[in-house]
DNA sequence: GCCCATCCCAAACGGGTGTTTGGGCGCGTG
DNA sequence: CACGCGCCCAAACACCCGTTTGGGATGGGC
């Protein structure tokens, strides 16, 4: 049932992910995640320092993933439209891969401490900059229309790939990459028929 | 600080929303709540039946706003490109409306009991009906691009005004109205500069 | 053989939970 | 005036919470 070549605690991580995106942070007990694992609730603080550790290390670890797959493209020379693409293609992919860690960041962050909130909110921050640079690098260069509102346009392709965490299901028929494209090809040749 | 006209039950459902939706349900304790309102935790049981109907009133009314909203839509004769514009519109102005329920209803309807659980669902499952037949009855039409999967474009919809609540602040430089005909525009047109 | 470290259990600790109970105050109606 | 009813408080109830404690088993290193 869990994998013995994790370490204990990386499976207590794992198990949390599972019962905090299910159910949500306040709702999921300590004893609760301990007979997951087969112990008592007691025995997870051989290896854990406390509940909230648990959050922050799913919600740190989600951030990075994001982090690692979409800021390198800042320094990669692409289309401006080839680049949105393979942004959205990497968000979505993050995504789908940590069904359960990006769940529980998107949803449960509220429930951090002051400070790994502070964290969190920064994150979203850099990753709002990060879209809104790549719509206005796009308009200079000819690829996106001149009246976009960079603010405007980068909520709309964050909305697109994080709602994905919502109703994506892995092993469906659509994989990441799919979702990515189709999600690109509308958001960039538009829904209308042409003229 | 809470409005006399209201009903005691109206202010409790009232200060319910705020406090679910800034700290969760399961975080907000029902002695926090009747602190708000200047009362004992006890107190409230004069009111309503327990926490839970809270919850369930609280999300029954979010959801019967955004029937109301959309759901005479179907029977009103506009073109079909007039028609989303109009539904997404009124989509985003029922979240802009309503802040703090749309939040808890968004964030919260996981834990709600088995009965009004499979409710929220099957109101999930009636809304992406909605947008995926308004997408379908505008592609034969000859006003969407006739390789539109319905089902993504339903998603794509769905997610950059249901995403709202998220970013949203009445009272910013832009309104409901506008914030949705931003996002249709950019939808419709697509981002891409004309050729 | 001994020891130490690791991992776990059983039990307890203090405090918070949703909810119930019994009583009291005040106001409008008979 | 007396009654009843709506509204509230203070206290209690049983239970669950995250966490701590002390001790027992196991297994590898000296």
């Amino acid at each position: 049932m869990t994998d013995p070549l994790k370490s204990r605690r990386e499976q207590i991580l794992d198990s949390a992910s599972v019962l905090f995106s299910e159910r949500g942070y306040h709702a999921t007990s300590m004893r609760d995640l301990a007979g997951e694992l087969g112990m008592q609730g007691g025995s997870l603080y051989a290896h854990i320092s406390g509940k909230e550790e648990l959050l922050v290390e799913i919600v740190n670890r989600a951030s990075r993933q994001f982090d690692e797959a979409l800021f390198p493209l800042r320094d990669m020379n692409l289309p401006p439209e080839e680049k949105l693409r393979e942004a959205m293609r990497r968000h979505v992919q993050v995504v789908a891969d940590n069904m359960e860690s990006a769940t529980v960041f998107f949803h449960e962050w509220k429930h951090l401490s002051p400070a790994a909130y502070g964290h969190v909110t920064g994150w979203r921050d850099s990753i709002d900059a990060f879209y809104r640079e790549l719509i206005a690098q796009g308009v200079p260069a000819g690829a996106f229309r001149p009246e976009l509102d960079a603010k405007m346009t980068a909520y709309l392709v964050l909305s697109a790939v994080n709602w994905a965490y919502t109703w994506y299901r892995p092993g469906g028929s659509l994989g990441p990459r799919e979702v990515a494209d189709t999600f690109a090809d509308m958001l960039l040749r538009g829904l209308r028929a042409e003229a």
